[in-house]
DNA sequence: CATGAATGAGACTTCATTCAT
DNA sequence: TATGAATGAAGTCTCATTCAT
């Protein structure tokens, strides 16, 4: 799962577990491919992946665009590294909000919307999700990773963790898929608004998931 | 305001009164501009904003190339003129569906949720959004654009009925905002993993937007 | 010579002598192709020939872009017609001028550069000279058909009238071009500073012929 | 002054220090910016700027299209470029000329007078005049620049130099002005109608150059 | 490993010219 | 005769990618 590659990336060193001679003083070349993707990301965070030159990246991430080219393939080849190496991270994070709370249903949904609430509040947080939006349209098969890997386990877990608690008593039966939409829904509304269409914070995070939860709680119903 | 055109667009000489009768058989330039304009969302919408040429556009209009410069000056221009032309159709649609039930909150409620979900698995009803968020890192303006005209708009249209609702005493009193992110977020989740992520429907909408209703008014406590 | 045109230009009505029907009320139909060659010699001496539009004579001359292609074949020809009109007054006033001063060279001189002095003071007769220089290096024969009946007539002009002068016993016998272009030189110099580098003047004609005249004569030799 | 560039130049990285020695094997890009400008001129001078493409340009330069804008930006940039590198040469050219004589005014203006006039028989020499003259409608800075550092310079110092003559009393208190005009107007004439207007030489230089002064220094009446 | 000069395909845009009306 | 919409052939400029050093 974390060996299998869906998207090749050129490894310029065999990474083999010899460890060859000294380690050397020199270059931390094994951190450069990253290195290169962390200014890959900024980048067409900001810019869209059209508009971003592969110069900006290189002179971003400090090196010559040529130098670029030792890494990866391709631009496009930088874009899919770029989306396979944050799969994990996101995945691993919405892995640890669904356990966040232990084995209380109510409790842990409750820590997993405020922290969840919190963590898009960042930019940084959103700027992937926000690249693959951008993108999607031409890169199909990166959007359908992206949705597998990260969407539909989200949902997935969410729902499995409404589930628990209807077997629990805590939640009442209902659908699960619309349940996991209940929760990101407007967390994902206000990320959006903010990180996308450029709109400026009202309430602060932990308003907005108490908010947010009474009403998944209770209903609106008076 | 609704006549004040933040976006200008070339118009060619309005050939003035002409409710001539007749399709014309050949130039029938009246339409010309919209006809652009629905052959630039269609491929915007498919490739992306720089992905597009022109010419796609064009012969997706089944004109040349150089005929689409007749009408817009620049393809930033097709985009803008395009966006401002859908701004409008957006705006009243959000507003028929936020008056959709009369002066019964709730089921007004009810019946824009439903009509939404509805309206959303609609492919051509999500081209403009899905356009929007692909371009608005390069396109501030137009971002804030469609925040200021067409989202915010929806936002305070539901959270204003809300209110209504508190007053009348059909709802609780909580934070608006945060009920209007409640009815908007999971019909957007939806769209978005369908129309920009590629993923098949699941529920249909009358379900979808059934259980939605039930979370909304009641919660998913026990 | 008149009649022998090296640029031919569409006709489009036969200028046969029949009074047709009546002269009728209608266009000057006449005048257009005149029309159309002074707007175009405005545009080209200001703006350049290649970055003049068709769109823009016509403009200027009040009528269609394609109406323009009803009087001449193509932007070329246009150019062509111009010069080619514009050769025969040129050729005129050198020849008013070299006649200027009745019998007696030393007067005719004088008057010629007098009023030569004073003519290449307004733009518009410089126009076409402005207009020859700067589409020279592509349009062959048109430099040659410029140089050969204006440039060369003038100094042809000029010599024979110092030859006169010669023969006359009025002027010393030196080569007779030499002469010319002493008389020609002085005040291109400054009609090119002023109207096509964009200076100002600085003496007023009356003075400047003085003083051309005065060295002209005399020589600059204490 | 002399450093202070008006128009300025895409110069990619010196090298610094590289006195490098051999004329090395492939790219020697110092060399690159001047010998794109040696095109340019060539180019331009022979067809006029529009009609020149950046095409035609790179390919007498020996390089890609792609490669002239690596050292300019522009195509306006190359043309701006060259005549600021031309201006240099030429404002030195006319200096040598006007100091040409050592201090006894007449023999410089005599030698000035001859050197000018054998000068501007090459083609290459009057290059540069000819292409700002076919610029300079549509490029208002350029004609400005070249009639300030070149053109009233060169007036300048041969009014100057005609000043000290009189001061001397080798010469008579003309108009110093129009005393520079006569310098300069006969030649100017010529190189004209040969390099501009093509017209094949008459009389060789020598002789010119001492028609010219004769009539400079005598006048031309009996 | 790294550089950066160089290429070449292609995009946007302009405009002379045509043609149906 | 006149219009103006339409075309299509360029032309400028950009940038991903390569390659000699």
């Amino acid at each position: 799962m974390t060996t299998g590659s869906k998207f090749p990336v050129k490894r310029p060193r065999a990474k083999s577990g010899s460890t060859s001679g000294r380690p050397k003083f020199r270059r931390r070349a094994d951190a450069r491919p990253d290195e290169i993707l962390d200014a890959a990301l900024a980048v067409f965070t900001e810019k869209g992946f059209d508009a971003a030159r592969v110069d900006d990246i290189a002179m971003r991430a400090g090196i010559s665009k040529g130098a670029v080219y030792l890494y990866f393939n391709s631009k496009d080849a930088l874009l899919r590294g770029l989306i396979e190496r944050e799969v994990a991270p996101a995945a691993h994070r919405l892995r640890a909000l669904a356990e966040a709370g232990g084995d209380d249903p109510k409790s842990t949904l409750t820590l997993l919307v405020t922290a969840a609430t919190q963590l898009l509040s960042d930019p940084r947080m959103f700027a992937t999700p926000k690249l693959v939006l951008s993108v999607a349209p031409r890169f199909k098969e990166i959007a359908q990773f992206y949705r597998e890997r990260v969407i539909d386990e989200t949902i997935g877990a969410i729902a499995s963790l409404h589930r628990r608690g209807v077997e629990n008593g805590a939640f009442r039966d209902i659908d699960s898929d619309a349940v996991a939409r209940m929760v990101i829904g407007p967390i994902l509304v206000h990320a959006m608004r903010k990180h996308v269409l450029g709109a400026k914070d009202a309430a602060p995070p932990d308003l907005r998931a108490k908010a947010h939860l009474q009403i998944l709680f209770e209903g609106i119903a008076a």
